[in-house]
DNA sequence: TAGTGTGATGACACGGCGTGTCATCACAGA
DNA sequence: TCTGTGATGACACGCCGTGTCATCACACTA
């Protein structure tokens, strides 16, 4: 037996969830936290940035793997075939298989401002991402800019309507959709 | 004489940023702003919700702006047309005028990852009342919550290029042009 | 003129967040 | 057997933001 009981991270990501998920993010302590989990308050905050960020913690790895994504595709791909295929990938890899979690997330954020913040953050660290794949490409930074931005709203908004729809609706399909739309709309 | 000093908001306002500009705002206390006011800490949070509010305190009212000017549209008028005359509005009464303190304020939010997320927040929130203004033009959720976000993100990325040109273009010609390109990428 | 209510501020206590710092000690490797 | 490393504990601390009650100039009323 070793010194500590190993996953420290791993206990600390599973009791605020469940503690969030009791009695909701601000009435959480991070001391709660820590004493569910076995550790010390200390030890949480070498884990996590802060208490948010804990909710976060299965997306780090987005932004690096879109830019992977961006890296590696043929360099005479249309920066809107990109996009979509891009999204394809994260909606089927990222999201289609956590719909339960991220839905049960959506309703902590919606009932915190704070947390509301660190997921427009999230947004924004993704649409950086996207923007420097585009200039890496070679494409001007303000288009770059403007393709990242636009490419997050899609994501996002269909993303919002696909765990809207009580059904298995593909979110890729519901993304098209919206680019249709916005196609449509811009005309 | 009356018993205190008058505008004890705008004098907390003007210390604030004085500070935040002389030492940055992470290094300035909230107990600093009051002392160069002239007044306790806990008035401080009596007039703004938190440190980095008195950032925004002179936005405050552009949601309703942008709500009243959708609301008093006629209602022949397309979404998009809208939107591209809304945001001609927006960007001569609130944004033309203001440029050295939208640039010292970009400053200090580039270097707070703080009021990155309270940025964040502003723009969700002008988002959110665009999308109320269409829902309540009869346009439906979705269609609304994409044409919000897309008309946020137009204001936004021309905003950053207008503060990065040190001549006075005009920022309502950089949206147009924004806009053509996002329509040349789209279609 | 006296009385009364109102609204902004002061004063004070307090819980919670996040950080700095040093000590501890199992484990791995030489 | 020794030594270094890395994760954790323990503790102090500053700052943020809130709750609560007291104070008192001013306006209003009779």
């Amino acid at each position: 037996m070793s010194r500590w009981r190993p996953d420290a991270r791993e206990r600390l990501q599973q009791a605020a969830l469940e503690l969030f998920a009791e009695q909701g993010f601000a009435a959480t302590t991070v001391p709660e936290i820590t004493a569910r989990a076995g550790l010390t308050t200390r030890t949480f905050f070498r884990h996590f940035a802060d208490k948010r960020e804990v909710l976060y913690a299965d997306d780090a790895e987005v932004p690096a793997m879109v830019a992977t994504m961006m890296a590696e595709a043929p360099p005479s791909a249309e920066p809107l075939a990109l996009i979509v295929e891009g999204l394809r990938t994260v909606a089927e890899t990222r999201f289609e298989p956590r719909k339960a979690a991220l839905l049960a997330r959506r309703e902590l954020v919606r009932a915190d401002t704070g947390l509301q913040e660190r997921d427009l953050r999230k947004r924004a660290a993704m649409s950086e991402a996207i923007r420097e794949g585009f200039q890496t490409r070679g494409i001007d930074p303000p288009r770059a800019a403007l393709l990242a931005e636009t490419s997050v709203t899609l994501i996002y908004v269909s993303l919002s309507e696909w765990l809207d729809t009580p059904n298995d609706r593909k979110l890729y399909d519901i993304i098209l959709k919206t680019l249709a739309t916005l196609r449509n709309a811009l005309g």
